[in-house]
DNA sequence: CTGAAAGCGCTTACAG
DNA sequence: CTGAAAGCGCTTACAG
């Protein structure tokens, strides 16, 4: 589609070998000021741009980092409540460190179970990392990364390992924010409508918030914790179980905004008023907790960090480090807004 | 990180040379059936993958189509309103072919405002074509891409060229189902909250909008056409002032579902109802489109078309058509909520 | 149907 | 500070 010159033609027109040419892109302080010069002017004057396979053929590093998201195929439908924020943050700061992204389809030589079908294609493509975004199931496609000792991070995803470390938002403290945010309103009857069982950031958030009620000594029944899947309809069908209960709780916690907005809905179609019956307060402050009415009061999580924090893990492991990083562990904080 | 072997280490342990190895992945026609099992079967045995690198040096084809969708750097909040749809569509369709996503950063080597950082960034990977998620703006560094001559598609951006194309809504269709809709509902008074100037959906949209109500003998007063940018808070300032209208539309058809929301919001703090005193109609059918009561009645766009469709326009492009494909237009429905 | 050989565009010890 | 040369792992005419 275009001619680009080669490292050959750019050395010929410089009058130096091509290994001078490739110094002068890989360790310039090595070669004389004079003809660094020369190079680099002759190079934008003709574009030359380094070859990145023949580079990744040469070196073994691909300056690509691999995106593993959509992992399951059990579950096509899942969609990530913030992806969008995520890989902005993400592509921006790789891209300050020269990584691309690519997108890792399953390898078409896998079957759709194939626990290899992410693995061969990082080998494939000699990706120097990966960024896993996990959707809430163990699949095992993403252990296997791990197994080859790839270095990965995970977000929201408790993955260690020799080349591996994760991301997570400070769970237990939003729970602890929402529970503490709830008894200051005065409320002494307070439901939860947390995430599946096996979820880890919803068990944290559950645990954060049983931690804030105990310490405040408002008891938790077992009816007033009902599961949901953190899809809308799963909040609104246990917000209708909740307000069966006798007495009724004044307010609910739901571990996820989607499931707020359907407790929410829940709620009217009783008959009654958010927040003066029934106060709400969310987690995750997407897009809709400001755009349903009264406003969705709501834990957020740091979207932006997710993708920052992951560069700099990556970043860290590219480097050679003996060990992974640490853990990153992203402050969550209160959004106050009508429906509490 | 792992081993893998190489063509050579897999053709010594078959006993025949590379070049046999090569042409069972790729032209396995021409080897008889016998040493083509042999290949495989040792392939499978101790783990061969190609390697993609060595490859794209010497085919000069990678595999790889690259993502451009983040593409103004003066508007780095943009958001798109179903991005996450659209991904997945793409990624599903093109890896049925064997191909990958490389989102593309702007090459590191160039200015912000480079017209050449994503030219660089494809010339460097040797991506095949390029799928463009436009932003509304007029990128001259997208524009590059096809000054080029790299195959290009573009999704919501008129986008022609020697190797390009474009995917696009019936944006037109869905205005006119919009005023349509409106009008069977006995509305006679309908205002319109359109896009930006220069906005080509946006223009269509409310093209459409204005054919229907002119067949059907309404009259748009200047008056009530008010421009907007998409987000919520145009819409909630564009229907304060229509409703500062004497007499008021009793109906209003924003070209985006987020500016309909602002609508609503500003009808209700008016004190208003949604619909019997004002009805809305929305464009996109995005997620709050559902959650936000009273339900939005929207026109839907084919989010999942819109990955398949670039999808195979690229494949046709990359299988070496002479000339481009035809434009695709997704059509566009009707979505009844409680809103109007 | 198969092999030997050149070549894709780079990097990197090894000499000087 | 620079160059000649080998090598990274593949593909593809060219012979046979």
């Amino acid at each position: 589609m275009f001619a680009v010159s080669s490292i050959r033609e750019l050395a010929r027109r410089c009058g130096v070998s091509v290994a001078t040419v490739s110094r002068v892109f890989n360790t310039p302080e090595v070669v004389s000021q004079q003809t660094r010069q020369l190079v680099l002017g002759m190079a934008a004057e003709i574009g030359y741009l380094p070859n990145e396979s023949a580079r990744t053929l040469a070196t073994k590093k691909s300056n690509m980092v691999g995106l593993v998201w959509d992992t399951d195929h059990r579950r096509p439908g899942w969609r990530h409540p913030f992806l969008q924020d995520i890989l902005v943050a993400l592509k921006g700061a790789l891209s300050a460190h020269g990584l691309h992204l690519l997108m890792l389809a399953p390898d078409p030589g896998a079957g759709p179970g194939d626990p290899r079908r992410f693995l061969r294609a990082v080998q494939r493509h000699n990706v120097d990392g990966v960024v896993i975004i996990d959707n809430g199931s163990r699949d095992p496609a993403v252990l296997a990364l791990a197994d080859a000792e790839v270095p990965c991070v995970a977000l929201d995803l408790r993955f260690t390992g020799p080349t591996c470390t994760y991301i997570t938002s400070d769970n237990a403290g939003g729970g602890r924010l929402a529970a503490a945010h709830l008894i200051e309103r005065g409320h002494r009857h307070i439901a939860t409508i947390t995430g599946p069982a096996g979820n880890w950031p919803a068990a944290q958030r559950l645990a954060g918030f049983r931690e804030a009620l105990t310490e405040a000594g408002i008891p938790l029944a077992d009816g007033d914790v009902v599961t949901g899947d953190f899809y809308l309809d799963s909040g609104h069908a246990a917000m209708t179980r909740l307000l069966e209960r006798d007495p009724r709780p004044t307010a609910v916690f739901a571990a996820g905004d989607e499931m707020a907005v359907g407790a929410i809905k829940a709620i009217r179609e009783a008959g009654l008023r958010v927040p003066d019956d029934v106060a709400v307060i969310g987690f995750d402050d997407i897009e809709v907790a400001a755009l349903v009415p009264p406003g969705l009061t709501t834990v957020t999580q740091d979207k932006t960090g997710f993708g920052t924090a992951a560069a700099e893990s990556l970043m860290a492991m590219l480097a050679g480090t003996a060990t992974p990083p640490e853990p990153t562990t992203l402050p969550t904080t209160l959004i106050l807004r009508g429906s509490t």
